[in-house]
DNA sequence: CGGGATCCGGAACGATACTG
DNA sequence: CAGTATCGTTCCGGATCCCG
């Protein structure tokens, strides 16, 4: 039922970080989690031309690989706030490592 | 005729650096090409499981992307070699960053 | 507000067979 | 040796509508 943890274990950790960073808006949600904690709605007016279900999967995906934390309030309208684990905040060397890269190569 | 390059220019750094690791064999790539130039022939054996359709585009993606250079030798047999551009080098921290990662908390 | 359900096109990936 | 060509499949990502 767990079907991020049976992919493939022959495989090195590099498949788990394609999986963690390698979707196509996974690294700007967690790029938007760095600053904070975050609700749905505002992850999705943070992140230009992304949609729902699309931030729904993202987002899902990551709290299976521990990345972050969901938390639901029980008001009306509803709330959800999400928050990056440990883990997921231990990202922040790679990313910025890539964004340096980014700039000095990608413009 | 260039597809790599006019992608979306609205779009900033993240969705070429996704372009350039975010394949599924595209850091197992560079990783093999950050001990020094290597054969066709010898990244097919130094990666497991890979085929040799993914690996010519990958290479190719990369060629495009101005991370490796293609070097042709008129031997018979044919000898090319793949090595890592400046640019391409200089991934090594953001790679090194995530391995790091990937050791921590994947194993 | 924060999703779920469904449909769809295209890209990514894989396995072979073939070639200069 | 270093690819090309072809085929088949799976999966990703986008659009849209719906629901508590």
């Amino acid at each position: 039922m767990d079907k991020k943890n049976n992919k493939n274990e022959s495989r090195c950790a590099l498949q788990e970080i394609l999986d963690v960073i390698g979707g196509k808006w996974s690294m700007s949600i967690i790029y938007a989690l760095f600053t904070g904690k975050k609700r749905f709605s505002e992850l999705e007016r943070l992140i230009p031309n992304i949609n729902t279900r699309m931030l729904v999967k993202e987002l899902k995906n990551m709290e299976a690989n521990g990345i972050v934390t969901r938390q639901v309030f029980a008001t009306v309208p509803p709330t959800v706030e999400y928050t990056l684990t440990t883990k997921g905040e231990k990202l922040q060397p790679s990313i910025n490592e890539l964004h340096k890269w980014g700039l000095e190569f990608v413009g």
